[in-house]
DNA sequence: TCTGGGGTCCTAGGACCC
DNA sequence: TCTGGGGTCCTAGGACCC
């Protein structure tokens, strides 16, 4: 069995968790720049904000006292969810971190008949310890696991904990589902199988594999399968990632090269430190820009282009040249770039690095440098700071050139800063 | 005026091989 | 009338997730 722990409005839950004050309001958190919502409280969702609405079109409801709005803050949220996975995974085995805010377990070794004294136990603590609301879903597949997680969370009488255990409460569970909130059913997915007469995800499982596969391809028997109570989604081990993107939209348009190769110098940056802590190099380094798809009445250019290196490497040096480099080859004078990114490809791990086969003793001792430099800025720079840095990219806070007007403290964090600057 | 960011997997089609 | 067959690898784009 698996048991599927998901935190109930998660950014919203982290900003309340220090501001006592906004428990039982309706809140929102929105995403970089103040652009639009990413998180609601069930509040803000009664009141029939949607996902994604754009902030301007709630201001006015912010204004009169109806909506509080709270700009992300990510290093909390990180931190948050550490300490919220530290506890969930100390008590149960198998932990799978699925993203920020959830994490599948295994129950293996735990009774069946103690799971729900088990789970129920383990959201009263993570409650307590961290102020965040959990959620456990409990079921013989991942997909059912989510399924399950829904229930836990929509009806309180489950207090927090919800278990899938036969194939009755299954096929109730199903029949109550929407198809477009099955995990893996898309919103291109649900309107097809919808004007196919697929109603609830107990309409899906009845269809024959044929057809599913038929319409949805090996995706979809996947997500079938799952919901018979059959695993089709492997458990996987935590590999290295194959890519790391790092980009941002700028609170104002940039038109000065100058200005964007600070913030792709910074966007690099932050892809080396990341490729660094998994232990991993890379040997192809992107560079995207973009301009601003809403602006009709400007020109659009929407340009990409990615260098090579002739063997995978992870200095912060080397990323940040191979950035500038693309971002040369695709800068153009005449337009406003609101966006831009630079994704790492390519990765291997750092252990298995081939020198180059005509590589000097020079070169050699050149990228040692470079990586002690890079290790020993590790050392020195916390999360979301640059206290050591390039001269190509910005001092500062990694969050600055970003619009964050309803910004809360980093009130688990920011005390690693004050010991660092002292 | 104002619209996020970071991933993975699958598939179709092209390039290339014999 | 009519244009091999079979295979691999790579890439771009679509779809999905949070």
């Amino acid at each position: 069995m698996y048991a599927l722990a998901d935190c109930n409005n998660f950014f919203v839950s982290c900003e309340r968790a220090f501001q006592p004050q906004l428990e039982g309001r309706p809140v929102v958190v929105l995403s970089n720049n103040d652009g639009c919502v990413v998180a609601r409280s069930n509040e803000s969702k009664a009141m029939g904000i949607k996902m994604g609405t754009p902030f301007f079109q709630l201001k006015s409801l912010v204004e009169s006292g109806k909506l509080v709005a709270c700009s992300s803050n990510y290093t909390l949220y990180g931190d948050l969810s550490n300490r919220v996975m530290s506890i969930l995974s100390g008590v149960l085995p198998g932990y799978q971190k699925y993203s920020i805010d959830e994490a599948f377990f295994t129950l293996d070794g735990i009774k069946p008949s103690d799971y729900r004294a088990v789970c129920g136990e383990l959201v009263r603590r993570v409650r307590r310890c961290t102020g965040i609301p959990v959620s456990i879903g409990i079921a013989p597949t991942k997909t059912l696991g989510k399924v399950a997680n829904h229930f836990a969370k929509k009806y309180p009488g489950y207090r927090g904990v919800c278990i899938i255990d036969s194939d009755e409460k299954r096929e109730k569970a199903l029949a109550l589902t929407p198809i477009d909130d099955v995990w893996g059913i898309g919103w291109r997915g649900a309107p097809k199988l919808m004007a196919a007469g697929v109603q609830t995800a107990l309409d899906f499982v009845r269809r024959p594999e044929a057809w599913v596969r038929g319409r949805m391809g090996v995706t979809g028997v996947r997500t079938w399968k799952e919901l018979q109570g059959t695993p089709a989604i492997a458990d996987e081990l935590p590999a290295p990632r194959k890519s790391i993107c790092t980009s941002r939209s700028f609170a104002d348009m940039i038109t000065d090269k100058a200005e964007l190769r600070l913030r792709v110098s910074d966007f690099a940056g932050i892809c080396a430190q990341k490729l660094r802590s998994e232990g991993s190099a890379a040997s192809a380094v992107g560079v995207f820009a973009h301009t601003n798809p809403f602006r009709k009445d400007l020109p659009q250019y929407y340009p990409w282009e990615m260098v090579r290196l002739d063997t995978p490497r992870n200095s912060t040096q080397e990323i940040v040249k191979a950035a500038l480099k693309a971002l040369d080859k695709i800068y153009r004078e005449g337009y406003a770039y609101k966006r831009a990114g630079v994704i790492i490809d390519d990765i291997v791990s750092a252990g298995e690095i081939q020198g180059q086969l005509f590589e000097t003793e020079d070169e050699r001792e050149r990228q040692r440098r470079q990586d002690e430099i890079s290790a020993i800025m590790d050392k020195v720079n916390k999360p979301g700071s640059n206290l050591l840095r390039l001269a190509t990219q910005r001092p500062g806070h990694y969050a600055d050139g970003i619009r964050r007007e309803h910004c809360s403290p980093q009130f688990t964090t920011d005390w690693e800063d004050l010991l660092i600057v002292k």
